[in-house]
DNA sequence: TATTGTTATACTCTATAACTATA
DNA sequence: TATAGTTATAGAGTATAACAATA
Protein backbone atom coordinates (compact mmCIF):
# COMPACT_ATOMS: atom_id res chain seq x y z
CA UNK A 1 0.00 0.00 0.00
CA UNK A 2 2.12 2.69 -1.38
CA UNK A 3 -0.39 5.43 -0.29
CA UNK A 4 0.70 5.01 3.61
CA UNK A 5 3.64 7.09 3.51
CA UNK A 6 1.78 10.14 1.48
CA UNK A 7 -0.85 9.82 4.01
CA UNK A 8 1.50 9.98 7.36
CA UNK A 9 4.33 12.47 5.31
CA UNK A 10 0.47 14.27 4.49
CA UNK A 11 -0.19 14.59 8.81
CA UNK A 12 3.13 15.41 9.56
CA UNK A 13 2.76 18.78 7.26
CA UNK A 14 -0.27 19.35 9.34
CA UNK A 15 1.47 19.44 12.41
CA UNK A 16 3.67 21.77 11.38
CA UNK A 17 0.63 23.89 9.65
CA UNK A 18 -0.56 23.86 13.74
CA UNK A 19 3.12 24.70 14.73
CA UNK A 20 4.17 27.81 12.54
CA UNK A 21 0.21 28.89 12.97
CA UNK A 22 0.56 28.64 17.01
CA UNK A 23 3.78 30.62 17.18
CA UNK A 24 2.74 33.08 14.10
CA UNK A 25 -0.68 33.98 16.27
CA UNK A 26 1.08 33.88 19.78
CA UNK A 27 3.26 36.64 18.62
CA UNK A 28 0.42 38.66 16.95
CA UNK A 29 -1.87 38.51 20.40
CA UNK A 30 1.65 39.33 22.23
CA UNK A 31 2.22 42.63 19.98
CA UNK A 32 -1.75 43.79 20.79
CA UNK A 33 -1.25 42.75 24.87
CA UNK A 34 -3.32 40.13 24.47
CA UNK A 35 -2.59 35.86 25.47
CA UNK A 36 -3.70 32.67 23.92
CA UNK A 37 -5.78 31.95 26.64
CA UNK A 38 -7.30 35.61 26.56
CA UNK A 39 -8.04 36.17 22.78
CA UNK A 40 -10.87 33.98 22.28
CA UNK A 41 -12.85 35.43 25.57
CA UNK A 42 -12.69 39.17 23.83
CA UNK A 43 -13.28 37.61 20.27
CA UNK A 44 -16.42 35.93 22.23
CA UNK A 45 -17.73 39.46 23.33
CA UNK A 46 -16.58 41.38 19.85
CA UNK A 47 -18.94 38.80 18.77
CA UNK A 48 -21.51 38.98 20.73
CA UNK A 49 -21.35 41.80 23.15
CA UNK A 50 -21.30 42.05 26.65
CA UNK A 51 -21.43 38.25 28.15
CA UNK A 52 -22.29 36.86 31.95
CA UNK A 53 -19.11 35.22 33.28
CA UNK A 54 -20.89 32.01 33.35
CA UNK A 55 -22.12 32.06 29.59
CA UNK A 56 -18.25 33.18 28.63
CA UNK A 57 -17.16 30.40 30.88
CA UNK A 58 -19.80 27.97 29.04
CA UNK A 59 -18.98 29.56 25.44
CA UNK A 60 -15.00 29.02 26.30
CA UNK A 61 -16.05 25.40 27.52
CA UNK A 62 -13.87 26.09 30.60
CA UNK A 63 -14.14 26.26 34.49
CA UNK A 64 -15.88 29.79 36.22
CA UNK A 65 -13.02 29.77 38.17
CA UNK A 66 -10.63 29.96 35.33
CA UNK A 67 -12.85 32.60 33.60
CA UNK A 68 -12.28 35.23 36.86
CA UNK A 69 -8.49 34.85 36.53
CA UNK A 70 -8.99 35.92 32.63
CA UNK A 71 -11.33 38.34 33.27
CA UNK A 72 -9.20 39.88 35.50
CA UNK A 73 -6.23 39.55 34.12
CA UNK A 74 -7.77 41.26 30.92
CA UNK A 75 -9.27 44.38 33.16
CA UNK A 76 -5.73 45.04 34.49
CA UNK A 77 -4.72 45.37 31.11
CA UNK A 78 -7.70 47.60 30.22
CA UNK A 79 -9.42 45.38 27.81
CA UNK A 80 -12.43 44.92 28.90
CA UNK A 81 -14.47 46.40 32.30
CA UNK A 82 -16.67 44.44 34.80
CA UNK A 83 -20.66 46.04 35.41
CA UNK A 84 -23.55 44.81 36.50
CA UNK A 85 -26.06 42.68 35.12
CA UNK A 86 -29.38 44.89 34.80
CA UNK A 87 -31.82 42.17 36.09
CA UNK A 88 -29.69 39.63 37.93
CA UNK A 89 -27.23 40.83 40.95
CA UNK A 90 -25.88 37.95 41.22
CA UNK A 91 -23.94 38.19 37.64
CA UNK A 92 -21.49 41.07 36.47
CA UNK A 93 -21.83 41.76 32.81
CA UNK A 94 -18.11 41.79 30.80
CA UNK A 95 -17.87 44.31 28.23
CA UNK A 96 -15.17 45.77 26.10
CA UNK A 97 -13.78 49.04 26.28
CA UNK A 98 -13.19 51.28 23.63
CA UNK A 99 -9.03 50.18 23.43
CA UNK A 100 -10.69 46.31 23.52
CA UNK A 101 -12.78 47.44 20.91
CA UNK A 102 -9.79 49.08 18.81
CA UNK A 103 -7.78 46.05 19.16
CA UNK A 104 -10.21 43.86 17.95
CA UNK A 105 -11.20 45.45 14.88
CA UNK A 106 -7.20 46.19 14.15
CA UNK A 107 -6.95 42.28 14.24
CA UNK A 108 -10.06 41.75 12.24
CA UNK A 109 -8.21 43.49 9.50
CA UNK A 110 -4.83 41.48 10.01
CA UNK A 111 -7.13 38.79 9.66
CA UNK A 112 -8.13 39.17 6.47
CA UNK A 113 -4.61 40.27 5.54
CA UNK A 114 -3.34 37.16 6.41
CA UNK A 115 -5.87 35.22 4.60
CA UNK A 116 -5.00 36.70 1.53
CA UNK A 117 -1.04 36.14 1.99
CA UNK A 118 -1.54 32.46 2.97
CA UNK A 119 -4.20 31.92 -0.44
CA UNK A 120 -3.64 34.54 -2.28
CA UNK A 121 -1.25 32.39 -4.53
CA UNK A 122 -3.49 29.92 -5.38
CA UNK A 123 -5.51 29.79 -8.50
CA UNK A 124 -9.63 29.72 -7.76
CA UNK A 125 -9.14 26.12 -8.64
CA UNK A 126 -6.49 25.63 -5.88
CA UNK A 127 -7.57 27.30 -3.75
CA UNK A 128 -11.18 25.18 -3.87
CA UNK A 129 -9.27 21.75 -3.98
CA UNK A 130 -7.46 22.71 -1.16
CA UNK A 131 -10.66 23.97 0.90
CA UNK A 132 -12.47 20.39 -0.17
CA UNK A 133 -9.67 18.52 1.40
CA UNK A 134 -9.73 20.80 4.40
CA UNK A 135 -13.22 19.77 4.52
CA UNK A 136 -12.64 16.10 4.46
CA UNK A 137 -10.27 16.33 7.30
CA UNK A 138 -12.13 17.94 9.77
CA UNK A 139 -15.43 15.98 9.00
CA UNK A 140 -13.40 12.98 10.11
CA UNK A 141 -11.40 14.58 12.67
CA UNK A 142 -14.94 15.42 13.90
CA UNK A 143 -16.48 12.18 13.67
CA UNK A 144 -12.72 10.66 15.88
CA UNK A 145 -13.26 13.17 18.40
CA UNK A 146 -16.92 12.22 19.00
CA UNK A 147 -16.35 8.28 19.42
CA UNK A 148 -14.02 9.11 21.95
CA UNK A 149 -14.78 10.64 25.37
CA UNK A 150 -16.96 13.87 25.38
CA UNK B 1 -12.18 40.87 -5.27
CA UNK B 2 -14.53 37.95 -4.59
CA UNK B 3 -11.90 35.36 -3.61
CA UNK B 4 -11.43 37.87 -0.28
CA UNK B 5 -14.33 35.95 1.19
CA UNK B 6 -13.60 32.76 0.20
CA UNK B 7 -10.16 33.19 2.11
CA UNK B 8 -10.89 34.24 5.26
CA UNK B 9 -13.27 31.00 5.22
CA UNK B 10 -10.32 28.83 4.18
CA UNK B 11 -8.39 30.45 7.36
CA UNK B 12 -11.23 29.52 9.48
CA UNK B 13 -11.20 26.42 8.36
CA UNK B 14 -7.57 25.75 8.97
CA UNK B 15 -7.96 27.03 13.01
CA UNK B 16 -11.08 24.94 13.19
CA UNK B 17 -8.41 21.99 12.38
CA UNK B 18 -5.80 23.61 14.63
CA UNK B 19 -8.66 23.22 17.37
CA UNK B 20 -9.90 20.23 16.83
CA UNK B 21 -6.42 18.59 16.40
CA UNK B 22 -5.21 20.03 19.59
CA UNK B 23 -8.10 18.44 21.47
CA UNK B 24 -7.79 15.22 19.25
CA UNK B 25 -3.81 14.73 20.10
CA UNK B 26 -4.15 16.08 23.82
CA UNK B 27 -6.79 13.05 24.22
CA UNK B 28 -4.47 10.87 23.12
CA UNK B 29 -1.70 11.63 25.17
CA UNK B 30 -3.29 11.42 28.10
CA UNK B 31 -4.39 8.26 27.84
CA UNK B 32 -0.91 7.09 27.86
CA UNK B 33 0.11 8.94 30.95
CA UNK B 34 1.98 12.15 28.68
CA UNK B 35 0.89 15.78 28.30
CA UNK B 36 1.59 18.50 25.26
CA UNK B 37 4.48 19.91 26.92
CA UNK B 38 6.28 16.01 27.60
CA UNK B 39 5.41 14.30 24.57
CA UNK B 40 8.04 16.46 22.23
CA UNK B 41 10.86 15.37 24.85
CA UNK B 42 9.93 11.73 24.81
CA UNK B 43 9.43 12.08 21.21
CA UNK B 44 13.12 13.36 20.58
CA UNK B 45 14.73 10.80 22.85
CA UNK B 46 12.66 8.13 21.27
CA UNK B 47 13.69 9.69 17.22
CA UNK B 48 18.04 10.29 18.47
CA UNK B 49 18.63 8.54 22.02
CA UNK B 50 20.00 9.30 25.41
CA UNK B 51 20.34 13.08 25.40
CA UNK B 52 21.69 15.70 27.80
CA UNK B 53 19.26 17.91 28.97
CA UNK B 54 21.20 20.71 27.92
CA UNK B 55 20.55 19.65 24.14
CA UNK B 56 16.83 18.75 24.90
CA UNK B 57 16.46 22.42 25.74
CA UNK B 58 17.94 23.36 22.50
CA UNK B 59 16.19 20.98 20.72
CA UNK B 60 12.47 22.14 22.50
CA UNK B 61 13.63 25.53 22.25
CA UNK B 62 12.88 25.88 25.88
CA UNK B 63 15.15 26.79 28.94
CA UNK B 64 17.09 24.50 30.81
CA UNK B 65 15.20 25.03 33.92
CA UNK B 66 11.94 23.76 32.28
CA UNK B 67 13.60 20.95 30.93
CA UNK B 68 14.46 19.76 34.81
CA UNK B 69 10.47 20.04 35.18
CA UNK B 70 9.69 18.79 31.70
CA UNK B 71 12.24 15.63 33.03
CA UNK B 72 11.12 16.14 36.96
CA UNK B 73 7.73 15.03 35.90
CA UNK B 74 8.69 12.29 33.55
CA UNK B 75 11.03 10.69 35.51
CA UNK B 76 7.86 10.31 38.44
CA UNK B 77 5.54 9.05 35.90
CA UNK B 78 7.68 6.56 34.96
CA UNK B 79 8.74 6.98 30.93
CA UNK B 80 12.64 8.32 31.68
CA UNK B 81 15.25 8.09 33.84
CA UNK B 82 18.47 10.28 34.46
CA UNK B 83 22.11 8.50 34.09
CA UNK B 84 25.50 10.22 34.41
CA UNK B 85 26.81 10.75 31.28
CA UNK B 86 30.25 9.11 30.26
CA UNK B 87 32.78 12.11 29.75
CA UNK B 88 30.99 14.81 31.29
CA UNK B 89 30.57 14.92 35.10
CA UNK B 90 28.74 18.05 34.88
CA UNK B 91 25.95 16.61 32.51
CA UNK B 92 22.98 14.38 33.02
CA UNK B 93 21.82 11.87 30.52
CA UNK B 94 18.09 11.46 30.02
CA UNK B 95 16.91 7.53 28.36
CA UNK B 96 13.80 6.77 28.02
CA UNK B 97 12.46 3.39 29.92
CA UNK B 98 11.06 -0.15 28.60
CA UNK B 99 7.59 1.61 29.35
CA UNK B 100 8.16 4.99 27.83
CA UNK B 101 9.72 3.33 24.76
CA UNK B 102 6.76 0.58 24.38
CA UNK B 103 4.32 4.09 24.37
CA UNK B 104 6.19 5.83 22.06
CA UNK B 105 6.23 2.36 19.85
CA UNK B 106 2.20 2.35 19.77
CA UNK B 107 2.04 6.20 19.48
CA UNK B 108 3.59 5.69 16.27
CA UNK B 109 1.39 3.16 15.17
CA UNK B 110 -1.50 4.91 16.21
CA UNK B 111 -0.10 7.58 14.63
CA UNK B 112 -0.12 5.58 11.00
CA UNK B 113 -3.80 4.51 11.20
CA UNK B 114 -4.79 8.02 12.63
CA UNK B 115 -3.50 9.30 8.92
CA UNK B 116 -4.82 6.66 7.23
CA UNK B 117 -8.33 7.53 8.88
CA UNK B 118 -8.01 11.39 8.23
CA UNK B 119 -7.13 10.49 4.58
CA UNK B 120 -7.95 7.33 3.73
CA UNK B 121 -11.03 9.04 2.07
CA UNK B 122 -9.71 11.12 -0.29
CA UNK B 123 -8.34 9.57 -3.77
CA UNK B 124 -4.57 10.05 -4.54
CA UNK B 125 -5.10 12.60 -7.12
CA UNK B 126 -7.14 14.57 -4.19
CA UNK B 127 -4.32 14.01 -1.89
CA UNK B 128 -2.08 15.03 -3.69
CA UNK B 129 -3.76 18.39 -4.12
CA UNK B 130 -4.49 18.70 -0.80
CA UNK B 131 -0.44 18.28 0.13
CA UNK B 132 0.24 20.79 -2.57
CA UNK B 133 -1.61 23.66 -1.54
CA UNK B 134 -0.97 22.87 2.31
CA UNK B 135 3.15 22.94 1.25
CA UNK B 136 2.41 26.54 0.00
CA UNK B 137 0.69 27.93 3.00
CA UNK B 138 3.59 26.55 4.61
CA UNK B 139 5.86 28.00 2.52
CA UNK B 140 4.05 31.34 3.01
CA UNK B 141 3.92 31.04 6.67
CA UNK B 142 7.59 30.21 7.23
CA UNK B 143 8.29 33.57 5.63
CA UNK B 144 5.89 35.58 7.70
CA UNK B 145 7.51 33.91 10.80
CA UNK B 146 10.58 35.14 9.44
CA UNK B 147 9.82 38.64 8.49
CA UNK B 148 8.88 39.64 12.04
CA UNK B 149 10.69 39.13 14.93
CA UNK B 150 13.63 36.45 15.09
C1' DT C 1 -32.90 24.67 46.38
C1' DA C 2 -30.22 26.24 42.44
C1' DT C 3 -27.09 29.50 40.34
C1' DT C 4 -23.22 33.18 40.01
C1' DG C 5 -18.99 34.28 41.06
C1' DT C 6 -15.77 34.34 44.59
C1' DT C 7 -11.78 32.55 47.86
C1' DA C 8 -8.76 28.59 48.97
C1' DT C 9 -5.69 25.34 47.26
C1' DA C 10 -2.92 22.75 44.00
C1' DC C 11 -0.60 21.39 39.78
C1' DT C 12 1.66 22.23 35.05
C1' DC C 13 4.29 25.15 32.18
C1' DT C 14 7.17 28.95 31.42
C1' DA C 15 10.81 32.51 32.43
C1' DT C 16 14.91 35.10 34.74
C1' DA C 17 18.52 35.18 38.04
C1' DA C 18 21.77 33.35 41.30
C1' DC C 19 24.52 29.45 42.47
C1' DT C 20 27.24 24.77 42.47
C1' DA C 21 29.88 21.52 40.31
C1' DT C 22 32.55 20.66 36.70
C1' DA C 23 35.22 21.73 32.33
C1' DT D 1 36.28 31.67 32.27
C1' DA D 2 32.55 28.99 30.39
C1' DT D 3 29.08 25.33 30.66
C1' DA D 4 25.38 21.96 32.76
C1' DG D 5 22.00 21.72 35.74
C1' DT D 6 20.20 23.10 39.99
C1' DT D 7 17.48 26.15 43.60
C1' DA D 8 14.80 30.43 44.24
C1' DT D 9 11.22 33.11 42.70
C1' DA D 10 7.43 34.69 39.86
C1' DG D 11 3.49 34.62 36.83
C1' DA D 12 -0.14 32.56 33.60
C1' DG D 13 -3.42 29.05 33.02
C1' DT D 14 -6.10 25.24 34.54
C1' DA D 15 -8.82 22.43 37.89
C1' DT D 16 -11.78 21.00 42.19
C1' DA D 17 -14.04 22.25 46.38
C1' DA D 18 -16.16 25.23 49.73
C1' DC D 19 -18.70 29.40 50.37
C1' DA D 20 -21.51 33.96 50.09
C1' DA D 21 -24.95 36.45 47.81
C1' DT D 22 -28.81 36.18 45.17
C1' DA D 23 -32.52 33.89 42.57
Amino acid sequence: MPGARKRTAALDQVLELVVLLGEDMGRALERDGLTKSRAPLVWELQQHGPRTQKALSDALGTTPRNVTGLVDGLVATGFVTRGPHPSDRRATLVSLTDHGAEVMARMAEAYDDFATQLFGGMTARELDGFVAGLGSVLDVLRQHLGDSGE
